[in-house]
RNA sequence: GUCGCCUUCGUCUAUCGGUUAGGACACAAGGUUUUCAUCCUUGUAAGAGGAGUUCGAUUCUCCUAGGCGAUGCCA
């Protein structure tokens, strides 16, 4: 059973890297049919907040992106961790230091200043102490090699590598320790994490070894980059994923876009989620990172919204009708509003923009606009007149009707059509007038003609 | 500083040694259209630099430069 997961830490929203690597690792678990499990590295228990797992979990919902186990927290899981510290503690495997974080200071700034890698000196490794941190006994020789399935093969030298502290003073453990022992307990095989995690791999791996545990695979993403050409992160520029939701974008669409960050499958650009998972491969992911460019998710949503069903835009939608405070009526139709607007809108929030004239009334015109296309009122009069005498309220009605009145008026189409469709909307932001009119309705497009007469 | 990873149009990418280096976004020009938008057509634009391997290198190797990451009692 292959099983992949995703393990943020609770310190910030979920943001468009968090986002893409949860992606990725749901997509490759849902190809192979295995299980993806979704888990809370809680162990920083001051940096950590349950409103940030709130966040997360939202926004891991909201795209979509369901977990077969989990949330499943690190605190939950102390007692295992203290156990595996103990028996590397007893192998000798690790041991308990008392430096001063000041010593470690001075320490690191002197071997920097050296030219040297900024590491511990294993003062405490034989003083066989038993308080303080404890630091694993990393292998001192040696060459750590593994095979990437993204990146190839990458090796560092134990020379580099530090007695990592696995225990803080307080003995709660950290990071390298705990991702080990859970990847290890949840039967994880693949880890699929962001290449800033690939320093922190031989390491982890060396711990493997301590513990004489199999080792997973590891497939490490490359960075998303702000248009600056800096790592997004919560620190600098990284969008909640949420707040793309409250700026009208289809969860498909993001994913879709993300999915293209790194990923690519010869020329296509737009995939279904299903498509992505039947196509993806993770020897097809660039090694490179890539910038994150939001006129393309824009398109991208554009396209999506165009291809979507009524019933997925309509349950997209309710969240900005809700927040843009628009009732839906009866009349006309949502679903036939929904589909003439799919065609016209980039994002959510523009189309429920679009679809307020619809249902709802207003009391006065774009100022601009009616300057415009106000100044001359006998064309509005003359379509009020004849509008009143159609019988059947239908776009192609209502078209001849425009047509006669520029032809009874001898002037162009745009004259009648442009106040027509001002009178209509309130801001000119309509597209055909002939359907907008037949959906807003005879009484309402009537009223409002005549609002427009005596603006 | 040290170590690791990376490097094709402005951006995302294709190319599994031989291509007029292809596509998409953006941009520009033209067309359709009743504003906006949509839609259609066309165009501008790229292999970081230097060595080597080879009949031939964007593709393989090395060096340099640049970028990113790590260097935490963060993850």
């Amino acid at each position: 059973m292959m099983k992949s997961r995703f393990a943020p830490s609770p310190t910030g929203y979920l943001h468009i890297g968090g986002a893409r690597t949860a992606f990725f690792a749901w997509i490759w678990a849902k190809k192979q049919h295995g299980k993806f499990v979704l888990r809370i590295e809680n162990t920083d228990l001051e940096r950590s907040t349950q409103a940030s797992v709130d966040a997360i979990l939202q926004g891991i919902d909201w795209l979509g992106l369901n977990y077969d186990e989990g949330p499943l927290y690190q605190t939950d899981r102390f007692n295992r961790y203290k156990q595996i510290i103990q028996h590397l503690l007893d192998e000798k495997k690790a041991y308990y230091c008392e430096c001063s974080k000041k010593r470690l200071k001075i320490l690191r700034e002197k071997l920097t200043k050296q030219g040297k890698k900024a590491k511990y000196d294993g003062c405490c490794r034989d003083k066989n102490l038993h308080n303080g941190v404890v630091r694993f006994n990393n292998p001192k020789e040696g060459v750590v090699v593994f095979n990437d399935v993204v990146k190839g093969k990458i090796s560092i030298n134990n020379q580099e590598l530090d007695d990592l502290i696995i225990a803080r003073n307080d003995n709660t453990p950290t990071y390298n320790l705990t991702v080990v022992v859970d990847d290890h307990d949840m039967k994880i095989n693949i880890i699929i994490r962001g290449d800033d995690h690939i320093n922190n791999t031989p390491k982890q791996i060396n711990l493997y070894q301590a513990l004489g545990w199999h080792l997973p695979e590891f497939a490490h993403l490359p960075m998303i980059l702000g248009n600056d050409g800096i790592r997004l992160s919560k620190r600098h520029g990284a969008m909640s994923v949420m707040a793309y939701r409250d700026a009208g974008f289809l969860p498909e669409a993001l994913l879709n876009y993300l999915s293209r960050l790194g990923w690519s499958y010869g020329n296509q650009e737009i995939f279904s989620i299903n498509e992505i998972v039947k196509l993806f491969e993770l020897k097809n992911i660039n090694k490179a990172s890539a910038s994150f460019n939001q006129d393309k998710l824009l398109w991208f949503n554009k396209e999506t919204i165009k291809s979507s069903s009524v019933k997925n835009l309509l349950s997209n939608l309710t969240w900005h009708l809700q927040n843009q405070g628009i009732t839906i009526k009866d009349t006309p139709n949502i679903e036939i509003v929904v589909r003439y607007l799919q065609n016209r809108c980039k994002t959510l929030v523009n189309m429920a923009c679009e679809l307020k004239m619809f249902y709802q009334d207003f009391d006065t015109f774009d100022e601009k606009l009616a300057k415009k296309f106000f100044k001359d009122k006998i064309p509005l009069k003359h379509l009020l007149v004849e509008l009143e005498m159609l019988n059947t309220w239908k776009a192609d009605n209502i078209k001849e009707v425009v047509k006669q009145v520029c032809f009874e008026l001898n002037i162009g189409f745009g004259r009648v059509g442009e106040p027509f469709r001002l009178a209509l909307s309130g801001d000119g932001n309509a597209g055909g007038i002939d359907i907008v009119a037949e959906l807003v309705g005879k009484n309402k497009a009537l009223l409002r003609l005549k609002m427009a007469i005596d603006f």
